[in-house]
RNA sequence: GUGUCUGUAGCUCAAUGGCAGAGCACCUGACUGUGGAUCAGGGGGUUGUGGGUUCGAGCCCCAUCAGACACCCCA
């Protein structure tokens, strides 16, 4: 027999993993639909072709294989150039602008590490048909409700503009080529300082004069309005990047009629991003207890429709990295630690008193209570108490001879070892009403 | 994709190139119409996998699979 083994970054997620990761998915689904984002699912294999010429440098890592046809197939890498193929295939269908929500895996073929998995399940958001920079705002404004939905208690969402970046590049002198090495370059400020940068920056071919004004740019902080006037300032003159500081002004302002709390986002001349589709506003969302990396990021893509229509679609969005959320939250003790999804233990008392149970049982499933029974009908109490303290149940029943005859249930919680009896009429509302409080 | 390290029971880890072990967990029993605690017993391993060196390999060498970390990049 073959050993058990996972592939290389793919991961199984027992139980209680699951639990936590199905609270995650559901808590953005209830927000996501708040704000009126409806759902897409798209199928995890496109032909190649469709993913290639639209990631760059990023291609090498798609999944790709042939089909037992000689179809040439790709896992996809993301859930956005699907979209943009379905608004595409279906444009006389959509009613624009569409906002839209897709939760599932896609495949990346990366050395796997910390928060970094082949497999990987992104929660995105996207607003379809839409140039309007209200659009950008209702996509920070949804990925911070929904962060704060999960309850965490810090995080920034720092907000670029990709001809913000292409303007500090000019203003330094450097063409398209030396620019992508800057970009890079620059990312990193958070990780390797801006000595680093500065060395990074002078590898890749720029004046020491240059570097200085790109840093000066670059490490612009405190109220956006500041940032934005004081880049403007150093940006004169080229009309793209001054046309981008005005987008973000718009942006701002949008966040501020929203009622957004300024701490939760931050001007970053800084963030880069990789996607080389993003063509406007950028965004990634930090956190301090996760160094490594971005908990979701995202941006405007105004061409990549395009690609697949004979029109120009312009569009925002971002995704969530669940895995890292759920990373993060596991380590923070945020959202509910639930062992199991029963929430009640029928025993059995003995085999006569079987019948009485299950009907018990049935009972208090159709009053919304998660319950499950013994399976061995001769095993004892003691076996069967044990079963629902292992499973983390915290309320189990009995109901013996004695009680039926009273017609009463034995209820113990094994969470502070006290139990009574309920009258049999009683149980399901008594139950409900300890699950309510004590759940979550 | 590059580099470094790791892989022994379900888990955490021992074992100088010389008989593969411990703690916890698990199973059975003792005790009450009842979990945790205590006590008594028990089952568990082709040392990730495949080769090689050696009288002899968990240990040394090669390959491979998986994991961790740093680059690279990103969710």
């Amino acid at each position: 027999m073959q050993k058990p083994q996972n592939i290389k970054g793919m991961r199984d997620h027992l139980p209680q993993a699951m639990l936590l990761r199905q609270y995650i998915i559901n808590t953005l689904t209830v927000v996501f639909e708040r704000h009126g984002f409806e759902p897409l699912a798209t199928p995890v294999m496109e032909y190649a072709e469709t993913l290639e010429g639209k990631l760059g440098d990023d291609e090498k890592l798609i999944y790709r294989f042939e089909d037992h046809g000689g179809r040439k197939l790709a896992l996809r890498y993301d859930q956005t150039v699907p979209l943009a193929r379905v608004v595409a295939q279906y444009a006389g269908q959509l009613a624009l602008p569409w906002r839209r929500y897709a939760i599932g895996p896609s495949y990346r073929g990366e050395r796997p590490a910390r928060g970094r998995y082949r497999e990987f399940w992104q929660a995105d958001v996207d607003i379809v048909g839409s140039a309007s920079p209200l659009a950008d705002a209702e996509i920070v404004l949804v990925l911070t409700d929904a962060l704060a939905a999960l309850g965490f208690p810090s995080f920034t969402t720092l907000i670029n503009h990709r001809q913000v970046l292409g303007g500090i590049a000019r203003a330094s002198g450097l063409d398209d080529v030396a620019a992508s090495g800057v970009y890079r370059a620059i990312d990193k400020l958070d990780k390797i300082g801006t000595d680093g940068v500065r060395e990074e920056l002078l590898r890749s071919g720029v004046t020491d004069a240059a570097a200085t004004r790109i840093l000066e740019m670059v490490l612009l902080e405190g109220q956006a309005e500041t940032v934005l006037s004081e880049l403007g300032h150093r940006l004169q003159g080229d009309e793209r990047a001054l046309a981008a500081l005005t987008n973000l002004r718009a942006i701002v302002a949008h966040l501020q009629a929203m009622g957004v709390s300024p701490e939760r986002y931050a001007l970053a001349p800084r963030l880069a991003r990789g996607l080389s589709y993003y063509t406007g506003a950028v965004f990634e969302t930090i956190s301090s207890h996760w160094p490594e990396g971005s908990l979701l990021g995202g941006g405007r893509y105004d061409e990549l429709i395009g690609l697949f229509a004979n029109r120009q679609v312009p569009t925002v969005g971002l995704a969530f990295g669940i895995d890292r959320l759920h990373d993060v939250m596991e380590e923070l003790g945020l959202g509910p630690r639930l062992q199991t999804t029963a929430q009640v233990f029928v025993t059995i008392f003995s085999p006569e008193q079987m019948a009485a149970s299950l009907q018990l049982t049935q009972e208090l499933r159709g009053a919304g209570l998660n319950v499950i029974t013994a399976l061995d009908a001769d095993a004892g109490l003691g076996k069967q108490f044990k079963e629902a303290d292992r499973k983390g149940i915290r309320y189990v029943l009995v109901q013996g001879p004695d009680d039926l005859a009273r017609d009463e249930v034995v209820l113990k919680d094994l969470g502070s070892g006290e139990q009574r009896s309920v009258p049999r009429a009683e149980v399901a509302t008594t139950l409900r009403a300890l699950v309510k409080t004590t759940r979550r």
